[in-house]
DNA sequence: TACGGATCATTGAAAAAGTCAACGATTGTT
DNA sequence: AACAATCGTTGACTTTTTCAATGATCCGTA
């Protein structure tokens, strides 16, 4: 019933000049990231990736399929499965393209806005549990950082 | 032949709100890094996680399987098909454990100190490439961030 | 206008990775 | 000595990833 506490002990081996390397500190905390929020998502029946399938639907930017895959760096194949379990829960629906009618354009339901809603109030909870031994500053640094590194 | 450009073309979806998701900019930073990082080691015949293995086995920490696992984020029987591989290699070897014999240390051989030099070269090469949006502060900050977020 | 090559979403199959329970050997505890 | 717990290992099972092929549509060019 109390708040987990969150065992943050520093390894043996993070000692090693391997501790240092950005590819593996980006997994490690990848990994323990989406640890958390899958649980966090669950309550919802969603996941990481469905969760950010719909709130790009939700975003009113209208994506289609395909900027859903190269966004989320995932093949195509795997983002028809991930629209198809939302739209059959009725969380988003598949609208044609405007310019493009070969494109699909994934768009939000009223359902899928008010789960949307309700998950990343927990996401949010989630994200500042595993981000709580940055101050609020080095919160917004590492975002910022990390949007510079991946965009300029 | 002359260095690869990078296109680093910001997408229209980084403008939802989900653009600053921290998990969302981690998978997407690591994904994206992952996929340099093994073309990189590829011509050494390692790939991200056997290289973080031989790292390791290099550091003169003496890790056991199970300390890899945890520090990895892997399953145990994934460190087994890892150390499996670069023992049959010639890379590193298994050792017994000093206090405790069920545990196996994990030390890397001449060889595997040998390749993990020159992979060790690729992969900073490699790093830098993907963080040239960043100044070198920027670099080392986000660094110091990432560790601090994993280990206080 | 009509052709050809490219791109979109989709399908299905194959390969890779991840998860999990069980096991013998060994450890630490009672 | 007995017992539960931990280590590495194996094998089975599920999930994820990867990739080629397809029909529909778009775009550039003749």
């Amino acid at each position: 019933m109390g708040p987990q506490s969150i065992e943050v002990e520093t390894p043996r081996l993070a000692a090693a000049k391997i501790g240092s390397d950005v590819g593996l500190l980006l997994a490690k905390l990848h990994a323990t990231g989406s640890l958390l929020n899958n649980k966090a998502l669950a309550d919802y029946g969603l996941r990481e990736r469905s969760f950010s399938v719909l709130t790009l639907a939700c975003s009113g930017l209208e994506p289609t399929q395909r900027e859903l895959a190269d966004f989320l760096s995932l093949d195509p194949s795997q983002v028809v499965s991930l629209v198809d379990d939302l739209e059959h829960r009725g969380l988003v629906k598949r609208a044609q393209g405007k310019q493009d009618r070969r494109a699909k354009i994934i768009v939000s339901t009223a359902e899928g806005r008010r789960i949307h809603n309700k998950a990343r109030a927990g996401l949010e909870e989630c994200e500042r549990t595993q981000l709580a031994t940055l101050t609020e500053d080095e919160n917004a640094q590492l975002r910022a950082l990390l949007k510079k590194a991946l965009w300029g």
